[in-house]
DNA sequence: ACTTTTTGTAAATTATACTTGACATTAATG
DNA sequence: CATTAATGTCAAGTATAATTTACAAAAAGT
């Protein structure tokens, strides 16, 4: 699955660190989510979402493969 | 978090052994989704808002402690 | 009432998300 | 160049998602 975390987050001006406090999850946890090291819980990307004011789909897209 | 898998199921007239075998998933999988017990990937998410051709947000809703 | 389909649930196991802490590397700033 | 901020990564542990098998209960159909 991929993600454009890295972008939303350049065109807010975020950090990882302010993202993961924001949603209350460890920076690590930011992390490897951003770099597709493992697939968030839906609780977690709808949070996401709700962040950069934007669908869970407009972050996170599927593969062919999935 | 909330979900109306349940309502979409039967707008579109599916059994939940037809929705995982779509999303190539167990049933109980579908179950235990659709009762709570559980916070599906982001990537069974995806794949569940797929099938009912809406978005996420329109299946799957964060609680207030959330 | 009987049969079949659908759904609910439980226990055990496997896979993976997430945390913490720590350190290395890179980018940005003075 | 030196310092700080930001990011990448690793290892070990905890929490939870997801699977399988199996059975019970409920709903739907004949």
């Amino acid at each position: 699955m991929k993600n454009n975390i890295k972008v939303q987050r350049a065109i807010k001006n975020i950090t990882q660190a302010e993202l993961a406090e924001m949603i209350q999850v460890s920076r690590q946890t930011i992390n490897t989510i951003e770099s597709g090291k493992y697939v968030p819980s839906t609780v977690l990307a709808l949070k996401i979402a709700k962040v950069f004011n934007v669908k869970v789909e407009d972050i996170f897209e599927l593969e062919e493969n999935e």
